[in-house]
DNA sequence: AAGGTAAATGGACTACAGTCCGGTTTGTGG
DNA sequence: CCACAAACCGGACTGTAGTCCATTTACCTT
């Protein structure tokens, strides 16, 4: 079910399968070297050895490549909100959360998410112009917050409002608090701007 | 004091004005005929009958070619904010309006200016990543609304808050939203959610 | 094992944003 | 009216994202 948010084709050819690690390594170590900023496709097609054509055929665009880089970690927290440990995850039968606690667990732990990989996730985001919606993760994001406030505001909007909340918590917001006022200011306005919605 | 964030420098040479007119008419032309997104650099250059060089000189980039465009309209609402009828503008002398009163005002009166301009408000923030920060307006939007927060909320961090605010109110977060529920609902959710933040 | 075919490859190609600098225009002071 | 410096002009140039398609590769069938 979630193996449709991946970029991986279900069966994978060999020189393909090849040449996507030899991409996602020559990216990570590019990255790692120079920052995420100042690499070009080009750069990393050549230290791939592989054809810029292959690069975009598999990725997409710079912002799928980035995708592609977080791709373990976004499934991590998406998996832990599926079947995690409460208050992150669902509450065990029989049992209830208030939707603000989940919401609450959910934001501290996308914002740990966010700050732990900040210039991937602005790329993946800004790369190209309405990039951040058409991400596969950042459906399930908003599917995720839309229904918990759907749970605690039933009279609101709750599918809009979620797109709200979510404008909140994006990389560029994020690197623009942490750069001028420190992460612990930065993650406390964010937490307080995504929760207070449900105070309205 | 307003005249730091006008493009237009102190004194302008006869040929310089003459080919800011050209650009600018010729601009809005093209947006009008092809809309924002389809219209490149060069084509403005070349329809206004002047060299790439003379282009980038006087706007900087892209988005500052749209914020010069839509520079009078940001005039009168900053006007009205200073100088305006309450509770947009400020209490008359001896009275007082309450902050949430005046953000409430300041968020209606943004939106109006929002979707009136959606395209060219969405070029002046998405031409260059941070592009939307660098913009005179938005150290202008940023501060007022960071007063009023300072005066509702005394023991938050109004000035991290004050992005997090604005952060509900980009062209992109509005675009998106417009374009999935309507105008109605997206103003109804950005609304609630900029305005949100002083109940957290 | 050979052959057919669908998928993958890679590098030349396009389009676009943004820079640079030799040459020109403008306003000014004599 | 002229000469001169500063400001401005424009188009050639660079670097990058993304496309295209003739060729190659891997896999499946027989």
């Amino acid at each position: 079910m979630l193996e449709i948010l991946r970029s991986r084709p279900p069966q994978e050819r060999a020189d393909a399968a090849r040449n996507r690690e030899k991409v996602l390594a020559a990216a990570a170590r590019l990255f790692a070297g120079k920052g995420v900023e100042a690499v070009s496709m080009d750069a990393i097609a050549a230290e791939a050895g592989v054809g810029k054509g292959t690069l975009f055929r598999r990725f997409g665009d710079k912002s799928g490549l980035a995708v592609a880089l977080l791709d373990a970690r976004e499934r991590d927290l998406q998996e832990r909100i599926l079947s995690g440990q409460p208050p992150l995850g669902p509450p065990p039968a029989g049992r209830d959360i208030a939707p603000a606690e989940r919401l609450a667990a959910f934001v501290e732990a996308y914002l740990d998410y966010l700050f732990a990989h900040l210039d991937l996730v602005r790329m993946s985001e800004t790369a190209s112009p309405g990039a951040r919606y058409r991400i596969g993760a950042y459906g399930f994001w908003h599917r995720h917050v839309a229904i918990l406030l759907g749970q605690a505001l039933p009279d609101a909007d709750p599918e809009a409002l979620s797109h709200a909340v979510l404008a909140g918590l994006t990389g560029e917001l994020a690197t623009v608090l942490k750069d001028r006022y420190g992460e612990p200011r930065a993650r406390a306005a964010l937490t307080w701007a995504a929760l207070a919605v449900l105070a309205g």
